[in-house]
DNA sequence: TTAATATTTCCATATTATTAGAAATATGGA
DNA sequence: TCCATATTTCTAATAATATGGAAATATTAA
């Protein structure tokens, strides 16, 4: 992963609406939520919603999928997994065993 | 983690200098760089650099010991872990095995 | 006590992001 | 075909953040 990359991931989830966004999916892992349930859970209006989606999309943290006139999307691990390693890569100058306490990955 | 703390740790992270400041700490933990150190490492202005690491400190991401004339910063790893672990909490509905691939965590 | 070094604060400017109403698009059902 | 529903795009007002020069503060060495 690419600094630009990992900033444009934080920079999605850095905002208490898509947090909650992506939290709710990672929670409803791995079949995702229509667009709809998620305003609804939210309470967000759609306009809103969508433009928050849009932004997880391309950051590539949620993955979306037509489903007839529902949109389905989803937590996108790889993304996310991505994300952390690049946090903690090369901790402690490759031994991470010095970390106290030791750091998640 | 409240959800607020979670995006203000996020906000820091999301930014590229910050990012890089963040990364070089965690490669230089335990011990940590002066302030110094890191604007040579990152080729900074004194004034960014500071605003920055005033910044990742709030967020709990970094913490501050003052070494004579010199201040040393270190990565805070509790405070990085428990960002993870805000991520990736009840993934699945509390049943992770069903994720592929695996969340880290 | 004076000078040199390390870091922070102050400040003004420039840049970027968030919000939600109104309108547009797209799909499926009657 | 025509209508209802789901979602997105357009838009403009509002708000938040990043940057670095100049000055201030703090510590050590001479």
């Amino acid at each position: 992963m690419e600094i630009k990359n990992a900033v444009t991931a934080l920079a999605a989830l850095a905002q208490e609406s898509r947090l909650a966004i992506f939290r709710l999916l990672v929670q409803n892992a791995p079949e995702g939520l229509t667009a709809g349930l998620i305003a609804e859970q939210l309470a967000l209006p759609a306009p809103t919603l969508s433009f928050h989606l849009k932004t997880l999309a391309q950051a590539g943290l949620v993955n979306t999928v037509q489903e007839g006139r529902f949109v389905r999307y989803r937590a996108e691990i790889e993304g996310i997994n991505a994300l952390i390693g690049f946090l903690t890569d090369d901790c402690c100058g490759g031994h991470p065993e010095l970390c106290t306490p030791n750091l998640k990955k």
